[in-house]
DNA sequence: CTATATCTGTGATGATTGTCACTATTGGAG
DNA sequence: CTCCAATAGTGACAATCATCACAGATATAG
């Protein structure tokens, strides 16, 4: 459990009025790294706000393959779980926790009282939803305009951003991501390497 | 202007004093076919929903390309120019009249009231979120998970669903759409009119 | 320390898509 | 009707990326 404090410490959009009521209804879960928070076609009975840790939104295609989308921070909310609550929707899409990860649950009763009381929470849902329509927009223009060195480039940036400079990566594992091959990630992986960029090892991309 | 009760034809949605409420604050307006309505940068004083007509939504590219995303109809509302105009940020993507379009002019002062008031307007604005949300998501999977032919066919799909089995359109227009060039898709059009799928002429795709 | 599974590097080859060059067709302006 | 600009068809070739094959490197389990 959170203090309204605390929460207006994760969230300081928040007013002390919202994070008091949210304190008061909401549950704090902890999950491991590798949890799967959400798979294609399942239902929200809580609408879920990250408190810290990384949560990883891929989309799966038809035969398995998958596409990283973006990633959830503390501070930041699944839009997804907000309307899908909301609505009592399925969702579209993976989530995965890539490191330990604590989550406020709402449960999805609330959302109404919580929308049409509090103008925080209201301008906290809209906030979340655009960052997030954002983000996606930028995926379609990388994947609809750019070829896959220029996408391999934005990848390592965004993930050297969420966790430094030294990044436990396999070749195979943004392969997946970027849903490409190994073999084309490793030569473009080099090619940088060559033009003094980043420095490979084993399991481990250091950039520079 | 329209009257709650036509407004309520559109929007099925609303309730009687959320239809009313808007009638008495918006403005309508009329735009004819090729109008651009958004450009990225823009910033919104007006939160639109659309009566009729058609509004096409694509992406630029840093080298003037554009890339299809999607279509607004009447009885939808523009997602971004909602949230936009509530937190007064600029879009992210191109918005041009397909039809003459008639639109709903809200003004971003009401935002708030509309929000907090009516509870039929906040499950409208969820649910345009969350679908406009899913078709990026749609979009999103075509291009990374699918070939061009049938990321053609499903542009056509999708063409056909809104305009009908005559489709008025150039090669080199979905070449733009589709981020393609004109010898592909011509090609790909070729293929699928031998598969008997749909008839070329000149100007005019006819689907069977 | 050694064995082994995993990860990485790289050449060869093929599939898809993009680009260039050119021709043929046709709708519509005059 | 005639001509022209826009549209469409198609072969040749290039670029990008995927796939196959295999060799070499290395972390770690035993």
């Amino acid at each position: 459990m959170y203090t309204p404090e605390e929460l207006m410490k994760f969230f300081p959009m928040f007013d002390k009025e919202l994070a008091t009521y949210i304190s008061s209804i909401s549950e704090v879960r902890k999950f491991d790294e590798g949890t799967i928070m959400m798979k294609t076609g399942q239902f929200f009975k809580s609408s879920m706000l990250v408190i810290n840790g990384k949560i990883k939104l891929y989309r799966e295609g038809d035969d398995g393959n998958e596409f990283f989308v973006y990633f959830l921070e503390g501070g930041s909310a699944c839009a997804l779980s907000m309307i899908c609550a909301t609505r009592n929707q399925s969702s579209q899409i993976m989530a995965v926790t890539v490191e330990q990860t604590e989550l406020v649950m709402i449960p999805i009763r609330y959302m109404d009282e919580l929308m049409t009381k509090y103008k925080s929470w209201y301008y906290f849902v809209l906030e979340t939803y655009r960052t997030r329509f954002e983000e996606l927009l930028l995926v379609i223009d990388n994947i609809a305009f750019k070829n896959m060195d220029e996408r391999l480039e934005f990848y390592l940036r965004q993930q050297t951003e969420k966790f430094g400079k030294d990044l436990n990566l396999t070749h195979q594992q943004i392969a997946n991501d970027l849903n490409s091959s190994r073999e084309v990630i490793s030569r473009l992986l080099k090619k940088m390497e060559k033009s003094n960029v980043l420095i490979l090892h084993r399991n481990h991309i250091e950039m520079k």
